[in-house]
RNA sequence: GGCAGGGUGGCCAAGUGGUAAGGCAGAGGUCUGCAAAACCUCCAUCGCGGGUUCGAUUCCCGCCCCUGCCUCCA
């Protein structure tokens, strides 16, 4: 079987075909930056990490465009409250989004632009909806966009157009002829950042900056659009009336939308609260554990975070560790070699099913160890694994830096391991299990292995 | 209210018209001086009620419950 996407768009799963074949065009809407990143971003970047991953290991060359919005109201709000400059804030904050990404062990994609590097893109955009009628100045001097005027709006999200307007709660002033009508070019106020454009000084409309952006770097039709869920409406919704209109085109061939973090099944929102930031979970753990709690659950899915499932995924990186550490022990390369299992590609081909996909891999880890416990060395089987670990983009780290095993305290751990193995020569089991004990108690765990002990932290 | 997606073992989570992957936790066992790790074994009939079928958790209908979108939101 070969690749199946989900399409949001059509609501069924879609043999991948890329437009121009052996090249694939995927763009994905990054975040506002004006605050530090949270669980629920985080998972747009995995999931897509994943899908950039896939595509390349199938063999695509693979343009991956993921935006910053550095302009908004959110941002000039927040500068403002902080006394610095816009740009301090977003660069800030686009230095804090790749160290968290980085840590997720996330691909840098192939293009990052920020919005106000395609202001001019915007602009023409705009212009050619003016031209064709589907944009108007507004009472207030914006520029809006006529939802009416694009006959598929409503597609993506399945909604309808009449029914949104009647159970709408969207305030009637702004100047819209039509409530759903929707801000391309903001007139800027006092003080606000502003830009040069034929209506006047002003900012881009949050909408139009995907379209323009995405266009920009893909062409007018590309293959992948993708995003979390709530931005199917009215985010991708808007992203679609512009470009379809503006270009005559099809844009976007296949959407994708990932599922929500959920903390006690609801939610993960800033509104609400109940978010962490990226850096607050990486306190508590690795920045893997929360790679691997994100592929545990298929990327559609609502993913439920809390402490018990960090301490799950967290033990069962534990095994894939102790595995590999147990694969230096006796000299098998930590490498990947030969194809993938046919069972991990097929999961992987179907809609990108990581969590499928993860049964092959620890079905692997059982393979491997019960060899190992026979005396064989398995090396295609653990080449397999380590190929699909780097598909899953785990694993990636030395055994050493994931037990925690650091320099300063290393001399005075083995100082004590040393001790304990005279005491066990010697038959002392008391005091070797004192010895044991006491390390413990500073978090360290000790294994004897039948090639020395070695330690690790708890 | 409209629309969308869900309810699978203690927790998380895949999946299939023919008696349910995987992870975590738990129980027993092997190994070990003892542990740990590893391995072996055990632990669910898939929200409820009907229907279709030789057979449904998987298809259809009804019901209950949950979540999301409809406003900025990954």
């Amino acid at each position: 079987m070969s690749l199946q996407i989900f399409d949001s768009l059509t609501r069924c799963k879609r043999d991948f075909e890329p437009l121009v074949p052996g090249r694939v065009g995927m763009y994905v809407c990054g975040v506002t930056v004006y605050d530090y990143s949270h669980v629920g971003h985080a998972r747009v970047m995995v999931v897509f990490d994943i899908v950039y991953r896939w595509l390349r290991r199938l063999g695509y060359e693979v343009r991956y465009v993921r935006n910053f919005t550095d302009v908004d109201d959110k941002i000039i709000r927040r500068a403002a409250e902080r006394g610095i400059s816009i740009e301090q804030l977003t660069d800030e904050m686009i230095g804090a989004f790749h160290e968290d990404a980085d840590a997720l062990g996330c691909l840098r994609p192939t293009h990052e632009p920020r919005a106000t590097e395609h202001m001019q893109d915007m602009i023409e955009m705009i212009q050619a909806l003016m031209a064709q009628g589907y944009a108007y100045r507004g009472a207030s001097g914006d520029i809006l966009f006529s939802v009416r005027k694009f006959e598929h709006y409503g597609r993506l999200s399945g909604k309808n157009i009449d029914e949104l307007e009647a159970g709408s709660r969207v305030a009637v002033d702004e100047g819209k002829r039509d409530p759903l009508d929707f801000v391309l070019w903001k007139m800027a106020k006092p003080g606000e950042p502003a830009w040069d454009s034929p209506w006047g000084r002003g900012r881009p409309g949050w909408h139009i900056e995907c379209s323009a952006m995405s266009c920009a770097h893909l062409g007018e039709t590309f293959d992948i659009h993708g995003g979390g869920m709530d931005l199917k409406f009215p985010h991708h919704e808007n992203e679609i009336a512009q470009a379809v209109c503006a270009n005559h085109g099809r844009f976007a061939r296949y959407w994708m939308h990932n599922g929500f973090v959920n903390i006690n099944t609801e939610k993960m929102s800033k509104s609400l609260g109940n978010f962490f930031t990226i850096r607050e979970v990486l306190d508590k753990f690795p920045a893997e554990v929360l790679r691997m709690l994100m592929l545990e659950t298929h990327y559609r899915s609502p993913l439920e975070f809390s402490d018990q499932a960090m301490h799950g995924a967290k033990a069962a990186l534990d095994r894939l560790y102790e595995l590999k550490r147990r694969a230096a022990q006796v000299g098998l390369e930590w490498e990947a070699a030969g194809d993938l299992p046919e069972a991990f590609v097929q999961a992987m081909n179907d809609d990108f099913n990581t969590p499928e996909a993860l049964g092959v891999v620890f079905e692997h880890v059982r393979l491997i160890n019960r060899a190992l416990d026979q005396g064989r060395y398995p090396k295609d089987a653990l080449q397999a694994l380590v190929a699909m670990s780097e598909v899953l983009g785990i694993a990636r780290q030395t055994v050493d830096a994931w037990f925690g095993v650091d320099d300063v305290d290393a001399a005075f751990i083995q100082r004590m391991i040393d001790e304990r193995l005279q005491a066990r020569k010697a038959r002392d089991y008391e005091r070797a299990d004192a010895i044991r004990e006491q390390l413990r108690k500073r978090g360290i765990l000790l294994e004897d292995t039948p090639s020395g002990t070695v330690w690790k932290k708890a």
